[in-house]
RNA sequence: GCGCUUGUAGCUCAGUUGGAUAGAGCAACGGCCUUCUAAGCCGUGGGUCGGGGGUUCGAAUCCCUUCAGGCGCGCCA
């Protein structure tokens, strides 16, 4: 039971002697979700606002919380204060921290996961490159927030599956086959990759305004991947490949992977029992020559199934991806890690996933995210307008290395320090906000490494491990920890955000908000640097010396652990 | 036009089931290294919570309305 429950509990004992024949009282459960943190520590560790109180009893509430003050006994715990229309707690300092370090160095790196999802599969669709060009930083939202998100939720005790659904589909592969046919060269396109590609596809279009025959020509290819030639499919697949090789460099850099990689091209066999079940359930209509499903009753825009052609569109391939997912992991739930852009295509797919009769519709989830921009301006490829995440992370890393040699230039395994702290400097940023917000991206603002970044977590989590470190080499004989001395405002601060750190995680998951465990993180960090200049932890008197080496040992634990869930490396030196 | 979304300090943002005097970081200015990592810590200044109504004992938070930005709205993904 934790603090807040026992909290509960008394007020409820508390209401049950004072007003033993009240009525239409709140539930203990209702009790605890009233108890909130108040604004200043003289008000103590938490409140209970009686003014919930105050209808049922027909009493103020300065009067209910000094009854209430007066009939709560539990010094072990807690002291009750009422102060104004308020009930305030003040914790038992010494028990709490022993209770608190008890529970976090008990679950170890365990601590803040659980077993909430034990026998629940959370399907991901994250990153979902598109083939032929290259990783830049408006896919790096995507990319952390569902790689973060599936560590919070395998944290937390649920299977996960993270889908990288590849856009390896469309005109586009033919058009490249069509110029690479003309253009290319294997040698050079082996060597360069993606950069290559890129360069065909430009080529492309340039000649195709000079010369339109070329549009047929690339949609003939295309046709040719769709009927299956051999030496199409050769060439798509090779290409194919290079992106993959490619991608996986930054994949690697960012430590981030998946457990599958169907995409777009995946599903092409698996479009007919789509269109056939719609057919079945009498959704389809025709409307303009294309095949819908209307939506009108719903306030939404018609979703395209078929064009006039008779080609299958987006909708009815994420709609062939959702049964297949559903058909082969049975998720009890399916995110689409996806720009809010799309918001209008998720609400249709579901929508239609609904009309066909299936009750998990409910359960797919479009958890979406703001917009990137670079200085202010939409990202253009074709312009020049935009910034590769290999350069950006490569970038981070030399200003990494550069601060390295200038404040720590004994360190050991300095580069692969400095990539751990420049990756982390953008990683962290991608999650520090809420996902929904726009990011515009600027060069000296994603290179900034003080105040509240990736590398002042990483060093207070270096920090930790640099003071227990000392203290192992010290070799002083084990003392009994002394509790009472981490009663100051600072370890009580401390201890309460560690054990604040599973609701957080929990939140994360249930609002699928990585930047819930970046804040959480933060806040431990921050609170830490200020106990670390308040206190003296290693020539403090034994047993006070030994419960702030507990308190530094769950910080670092607890850091360690949220650095992981937001996909940051933990060094313990830098 | 309709829909979604954002609007809080000069800048970037927390503040989500309504609670006490609205908080951080950056930037600016001023302090702190012969003591456990100064990538740090402390301090100063900085606010009509876009505007206006309403509900409530109490609103940045809920409702209505209005303004401004972003995104979307049929054969791309």
């Amino acid at each position: 039971m934790d603090m807040k429950q026992r909290i509960a509990r008394l007020i409820v004992e508390a209401i049950q002697s004072a007003w033993p024949q009240a009525a239409e009282l709140p539930e203990e459960k209702a009790i605890e979700g009233f108890l909130e943190v108040p604004p200043e520590k003289e008000m103590g560790d938490y409140a209970f606002p009686c003014f919930k109180l105050s209808k049922p009893l027909r009493m103020g509430p300065p009067q209910i919380a000094a009854a209430l003050a007066g009939a709560i006994q539990a010094p072990e715990a807690c002291e009750a204060k009422a102060m104004g229309g308020y009930l305030n707690f003040f914790l038992n300092r010494e028990n709490f921290a022993r209770d608190t370090l008890a529970m976090v160095l008990g679950a170890g790196a365990g601590f803040g996961g659980g077993d909430l999802g034990k026998g629940k599969t959370v399907c991901l669709d994250y990153s979902s490159i598109n083939i032929a060009k290259r990783f830049h930083i408006g896919h790096l939202s995507t990319t952390m927030i569902g790689h973060s998100l599936k560590r919070i939720f395998d944290f937390l005790g649920y299977q996960t599956v993270g889908i990288n659904h590849l856009g390896d589909w469309g005109t586009q592969f033919g058009k490249l086959i069509s110029a690479y046919k003309r253009w290319g060269e294997k040698e050079e396109v082996e060597r360069d990759g993606v950069e290559a590609l890129t360069r065909l596809y430009v080529k492309f279009h340039d000649e195709a305004e000079k010369d339109p025959a070329l549009e047929d020509e690339g949609r003939a290819w295309f046709k040719k991947i769709e009927d299956g030639d051999e030496e199409a499919l050769d060439i798509f697949n090779w290409f194919k490949a290079l992106t993959l090789r490619d991608t996986q460099r930054v994949y690697d850099m960012l430590g981030v992977t998946f457990d599958s990689f169907n995409g777009e091209a995946f599903y092409n066999d698996k479009m007919d029992r789509v269109i056939q079940e719609l057919k079945e359930k009498n959704l389809l209509a025709v409307s303009e020559g294309a095949t819908i499903v209307d939506l009108e009753a719903e306030d939404m825009p018609p979703c395209l199934i078929l064009k006039k052609d008779g080609a299958t569109l987006y909708a009815t391939r994420d709609i062939a991806a959702a049964l297949y997912r559903k058909d082969t992991y049975n998720f009890d739930k399916c995110l689409y890690v996806v720009a809010y852009q799309q918001e209008l295509h998720f609400r249709q797919i579901f929508k239609v996933v609904e009309k066909m009769g299936y009750s998990w519709a409910k359960d797919l989830v479009h958890v979406a995210f703001g917009m990137i921009s670079y200085e202010g301006q939409t990202l253009a490829t074709r312009k020049g307008h935009v910034v590769y995440l290999e350069d950006l992370l490569n970038r981070a890393k030399e200003k990494a290395l550069a601060i390295i040699e200038e404040k720590s230039p004994g360190l050991e395994r300095k580069e692969e320090v400095a990539a751990q702290v420049g990756i982390g400097a953008v990683v962290y940023a991608d999650l520090q906000n809420n996902r929904i917000k726009d990011i515009d991206f600027w060069w000296d603002r994603a290179l900034n490494f003080d105040g509240e970044t990736g590398p002042y977590v990483q060093y207070t989590h270096a920090r930790c491990c640099s003071v227990l470190r000392k203290a192992a080499e010290q070799q002083e004989p084990g003392a009994q920890p002394d509790y009472a001395g981490l009663g100051d405002d600072y370890a009580q601060e401390l201890l309460r955000l560690l054990s604040r750190f599973p609701e957080a995680v929990r939140e994360a998951a249930d609002r699928y908000e990585p930047s819930i465990v970046t804040r959480a993180l933060t806040e431990i960090a921050k609170s830490y640097n200020k106990f670390y200049y308040e206190n003296r932890i290693l020539d403090a008197e034994p047993g006070v010396r030994a419960a702030r080496l507990q308190l530094t040992e769950a910080t670092r634990q607890t850091l360690k652990t949220a650095l992981f869930l937001i996909g940051m490396e933990a060094p313990p030196r830098m």
